[in-house]
DNA sequence: ATGAGTGTTTAGTACTTACTAAACGCAGTA
DNA sequence: TACTGCGTTTAGTAAGTACTAAACACTCAT
């Protein structure tokens, strides 16, 4: 019977909400997002209210950040004063919007400071047993985030490749 | 002058501090790491507070959490009732650690929550229209869980191979 | 045993954050 | 101009979290 269908809907809704707190947003904005993601048409912001429960206030801030992050789109139709949000169904795409918006984060500052770091050791120098060490450490750590790095932008181009390269990665790996 | 040593040490794990506040964890958790990491030897608890600022309950607890993620290793000496910290240097055992934690964490359980609307969609099918848009849009999001997953599980095993593979993994998708 | 020196646990606190409720601003319409 | 129907902003609140201070438990030495 279709009556289940609400609730595999909540289910999936709630399981979407654990995961986005898990990352570290609020566990509202996941379940704006599935409910986007489930409804075969843009919804306006009074029907997410009612299908998510949460205040058109809450709704409003959080659903700028998921369209800052490429995960929702925002139109509006002619003669309508409403507003209409529909889910990014295409993954990659945003992702790639994510790890942009990421450049600019407090994340990415936080790393340029421990490039920084390395660059004040060398402009002056001193060879000190203890100054070596701590130098070659945060070097280390340095090339593993570069690493990270990379590896990040290999997933951006993925985008534009498809799913089947990760298995080739894999492959090239073995 | 090696007096810069200090202030280039406390910079360093303030870095790390944000970076750990970033990834969803406790700030004095990267304080403790980064003290430990650019320390040449193993340090006491007691030495930690005085590195850090922060109490002994706080590490006590903290530091739990860091050896469960193998990022730092408990030793005690014999004649000593202290038990010594020292942080692990190679990151991607570090990661290996995270990772294979992460498999009883919250995420995996919401994760395997997709997996099972998908299961309990197809024991009870319904030819309905909407139903198949919903199955299909969850199918989606389930094969780039997958996607993600098959990822980290190359990444995993790059720890095994060394660093040269990222780029090797780049060359891959030009 | 007693005491000193460990790490651990617990109760409480300051702070952050996600959210609500309601005021507000801003269009288009009468 | 006032009104209506939107989205946005703001003030306040409830809950969670990182941390402190202090009591606690354990181990070894005397």
């Amino acid at each position: 019977m279709s009556a289940s269908l609400t609730r595999i809907k909540k289910d999936f809704t709630q399981g979407l909400s654990q995961i986005s707190r898990f990352w570290g947003f609020p566990k509202g904005m996941g379940a704006i997002f599935a409910v986007l993601y489930l409804s075969p048409m843009p919804l306006s912001l009074d029907e997410i209210v009612q299908e998510t429960g949460l205040t058109k206030g809450a709704i409003s801030t959080e659903i700028r950040a998921l369209a800052r992050m490429g995960l929702v789109h925002r139109s509006s139709r002619l003669g309508d004063r409403k507003d209409y949000y529909e889910a990014e169904s295409d993954f990659y795409a945003a992702i790639r919007s994510i790890l942009k918006e990421r450049q600019n984060s407090e994340f990415d500052r936080a790393i340029r400071s421990v490039r920084g770091t390395l660059e004040t050791m060398e402009a002056n120098w001193v060879d000190d047993e203890e100054w070596n060490f701590v130098y070659e450490r945060v070097q280390a750590l340095q090339e593993f985030f570069d690493a990270i790095d990379s590896l990040t932008m290999a997933v951006v181009k993925l985008e534009k490749l498809g799913f089947s390269n990760v298995t080739k990665i894999l492959s090239v790996l073995k």
